[in-house]
DNA sequence: ACTTTTAATCGCAACATTGCGATAAATTAC
DNA sequence: GTAATTTATCGCAATGTTGCGATTAAAAGT
């Protein structure tokens, strides 16, 4: 008796869906995720190397990207190679390919 | 002479598809974009009496997807009739399930 | 005319994001 | 051991986001 909404902000695929976007949400992102799937696998300095970008930005946003779930980083040494997450990607895939199908029946 | 790095990141895919990306990166806005896909057509009313949020909150949320080309908002006397707008959802569709695919043909 | 209804906007507070340079930590090379 | 390399983290500034209540603006009902 202290719910009068109906519509809940917590379901887990909402909010798994709304955190996979989020993290797509910026273009270094995106061409960050885009460059792993070129090259499989990457050093941060690899990826610094072609962004205009700094260094320790481009690790807060491979921080991002790594939070959600989207690569994974192994440390090899010195250095932390960077990979796509093949289940964070399936996510990304199902959870906002089934949204757009959802939303694209009704509205075309 | 001036470039060094060579991603740019402007390339307007990219950035059109972060864009929407962040317009879907909160649980409030894809719920608002479910919630249109089932009534097909919403004042902001009804989405403030179903979602725990202020009528103010709600209509910042719609002002987002609008300006991310999510939706459409036509005035209708003291109302404002929300649908989702197909040209956006088709770019959200083939924007980010092109990307998916291009991600998920590496990793898996 | 006045009140009610609806939605947008303002003002505010709290917090998050983006970006950078500088620094730290850890491994490798000498 | 010392120096060089690589990446993460810290500190900082600027800006953006999220949320709310209060107010405004505009239309509709009385």
């Amino acid at each position: 008796m202290t719910k009068t909404k109906s519509i809940e902000l917590n379901d887990p695929t909402i909010i798994r869906s709304a955190a996979i976007a989020k993290a797509l949400g910026h273009p270094a992102r995106i061409a960050i995720l885009k460059l792993l799937a070129q090259r499989k696998t990457c050093f941060c300095g690899d990826i610094t190397e072609v962004l205009p970008l700094a260094q320790s930005t481009v690790s807060q946003h491979l921080k991002a990207l790594k939070s959600a779930g989207l690569i994974t980083g192994e440390v090899e040494g010195v250095r932390t190679c960077y990979c796509l997450n093949p289940d964070g990607i399936k996510d990304l895939k199902s959870l906002l390919s089934e949204l757009s199908s959802e939303l694209i029946k009704t509205c075309c």
